[in-house]
DNA sequence: CGTTATACATACATGCATGTATTTTAGCTG
DNA sequence: CAGCTAAAATACATGCATGTATGTATAACG
């Protein structure tokens, strides 16, 4: 004990690394703590120095893994882009590729999703979830925007439903893959479908 | 107590009926015995009477609202159907018009999806739901398989992608719509999305 | 009309996770 | 080297959900 300060940071990654694991095994809910100290070799007294409560563990193992949606899509740029089009097109394929090599992304993320009840206590977790998502719609709506502006947007869609459908599809492509993912191969489907809807987005 | 037969089948209904409203306010894994039992206006002597334990009465109330899938997708005479495609292009419109309309398959939808976490006892539960699930990609496959022999498959899609396209983009609009219900119109969006997807599978 | 099994309610024992208080260990400081 | 404090381990009190055992009222049945 006390061995040196970075030697208590250490500790405090084994223990973000051991709460991934254990959540990613057994779920948020039914996940004590005293598992997570079993899994990173010490007592629920290290836990309790680094973190507050469960809920604060937790905020802290999604923080370390900042999810790419945040890093990846923006806004500003997408809409001042020449083709707009064109450049989400890339965009989305490129993400695709990245969480592919993401294995600490693709943990967090299948816990958000699959290993979480976000209620009680965790509710606010989910809010932070929710606000992500919802910017993240928001933003993606805002691009739709501009482009039916700019008069480039098929009729048969309006931004509204163009941005739904987009984030619908990406959504199905990433949960489907993270529920199995030995059988699915992210970019084999995820290019054609994707192509399918931005040419449809484009169609005449 | 002991007031007749139907009234004790009465009270296991209104039990379910109170799982269903707690386990979609709370989550599955928090919630307990006696909350349900207070919902349903009695005590857990009447949840122990009727079923066994908490994953007993899981299963009665994910059995009570047999999803759709199973009763919607029969591969045989998907297969049988002069135009695959077209056939299952319309199956699905059909399908999700009939799922807006179905509030308990909603309500039991949302906590399969998002309030449950299939850990512990509940693995059993999740078991059950991918074999469904595994089921359902299993036969879409099988559809495809048969689009594919018939050359009616465009190059760019194999029938394994296809599939997987498909089932990414259903649950991707089903699960977009449960989490955003009001602001999210499943039909306007979903119709353009289909159509741009059976598009590109029919390509020439 | 008495008996019995049904349909619950109530009471009780157990286990276990949480949070906090206390203690131990070891690095740092003067 | 003494003393202090950071970094944990240990001990303890509490609450609460579960499962089961027991109690009880009433419908069904002969």
């Amino acid at each position: 004990m006390r061995r040196t300060k970075d030697c208590a940071e250490q500790t405090r990654e084994a223990i973000l690394d051991a709460a991934e694991a254990v959540f990613f095994r057994q779920g948020v809910a039914s996940t004590t703590l005293s598992q997570i100290a079993a899994e990173a070799g010490m007592t629920r007294g290290a836990i309790y120095w680094h973190f507050e409560n469960k809920l604060a563990l937790f905020k802290a193992m999604q923080d370390r893994a900042h999810l790419p949606k945040e890093r990846f899509f923006d806004a500003a740029k997408l809409v001042a882009a020449d083709d707009v089009l064109s450049t989400l097109h890339e965009n989305t394929l490129e993400v695709l590729r990245f969480v592919q090599t993401d294995e600490r992304g693709k943990r967090v993320y299948t816990i958000l999703l699959f290993r979480c009840e976000y209620i009680g206590e965790m509710q606010e977790a989910l809010s932070r979830m929710r606000e992500s998502e919802e910017d993240f719609s928001n933003r993606i709506e805002t691009v739709f925007a501009k482009v039916e502006e700019r008069g480039e947007l098929s009729r048969g869609w309006m931004a509204k439903t163009a941005a739904g459908a987009y984030c619908a599809a990406i959504h199905g492509l990433f949960s489907h893959w993270l529920r199995t993912e030995e059988a699915f191969d992210l970019m084999a489907t995820g290019r054609p479908m994707l192509a399918a809807l931005f040419a449809s987005y484009r169609a005449a």
